[in-house]
DNA sequence: ATATAATATTTAGGTAGCCTAATAATTTAT
DNA sequence: ATAAATTATTAGGCTACCTAAATATTATAT
């Protein structure tokens, strides 16, 4: 039986096992889903101060995701008030999105202490080992995306 | 603001962010579910021979998810033919799952490819690098199960 | 100038992979 | 012997996604 071969790959499959249900996105600390302050952290990296906004496709791809996912998260803030919707004046097929002032506030409350625990995490691990993760880890989904795209 | 703060930080965020949609349990190659290939694949690793079954309870915490996402699972696996349930004669309590044969032949052609694409990352990482890998992995789930636990 | 095609977003309705609370059966502890 | 604990199940819910089809609008081709 072909199940226990490669001892590192054993390891390896049971690293990415854990480290996957690990949840790094935490800190619903302010009552939003994890996805919600995704969507709010990438509007808020992606829109400059007088900015009519971010198109929804904009947003989709910065966080890979298909469009109708972010609209609807899309409803969800702006039905409490997170963002802002306007027609693009030049092609009006194209919704800006924007933060509102309680999305401002809210998002840096957010990502603040999500930022807070990824500092602490660059510091238990060092800041060479952080690094050489991060293009591991960049290597690692390289390798995955090739594979799936030679094998159908 | 403090959203651009430590760019290490930054870049782990994002590498982890892709890696984390990354969709590596990949192979539903067989018309089953990760999480089913996951159930098989763990009852196989530890049931011997003539071994009676694994437990409910014992599938769960091999894979640390909660007993009813395990006899859901199980379920399904069982009225599609790849597994067994008996009770067990000294604890009644408890139920004993086992493989069918479909349910060890199926594993084995999943648990293949399954192998097989890890083995592949295994080359293309080099094999220092892979442990290293699921070292630092390692390390980082227990920063963030430590930080988890000293805030509630 | 009009028909056709392309683009942007939305609506509607899934699916996978989990979870908790409550219930039933059985075993263990007092 | 009764209360408490353990094992598994049922029921129902949630997040984070997805695809297909509909709607508007804009760009292109004839």
């Amino acid at each position: 039986m072909t199940v226990y071969r490669n001892p590192i790959a054993q390891k390896l499959l049971e690293a990415f096992s854990q480290f996957h249900k690990l949840n790094w996105k935490q800190s619903p600390i302010v009552g939003l889903k994890s996805s919600e302050i995704m969507v709010l952290y990438s509007i808020k990296k992606r829109t400059p101060p007088e900015s009519p906004g971010i198109k929804v496709s904009e947003i989709s791809s910065a966080l890979s995701v298909a469009n109708p996912t972010i609209t609807q998260l899309i409803n969800a803030l702006e039905a409490n008030g997170y963002v802002e919707r306007t027609m693009d004046q030049e092609d009006r097929r194209v919704v800006r999105v924007k933060l509102t002032g309680k999305g401002e506030t809210t998002v840096d409350k957010a990502t603040g202490a999500f930022f807070e625990s990824f500092n602490g995490l660059v510091d238990y691990l060092g800041e060479e080992e952080s690094n050489r993760l991060a293009e591991v880890l960049a290597k690692v989904y390289r390798y995955f995306s090739e594979l799936k795209r030679d094998n159908p």
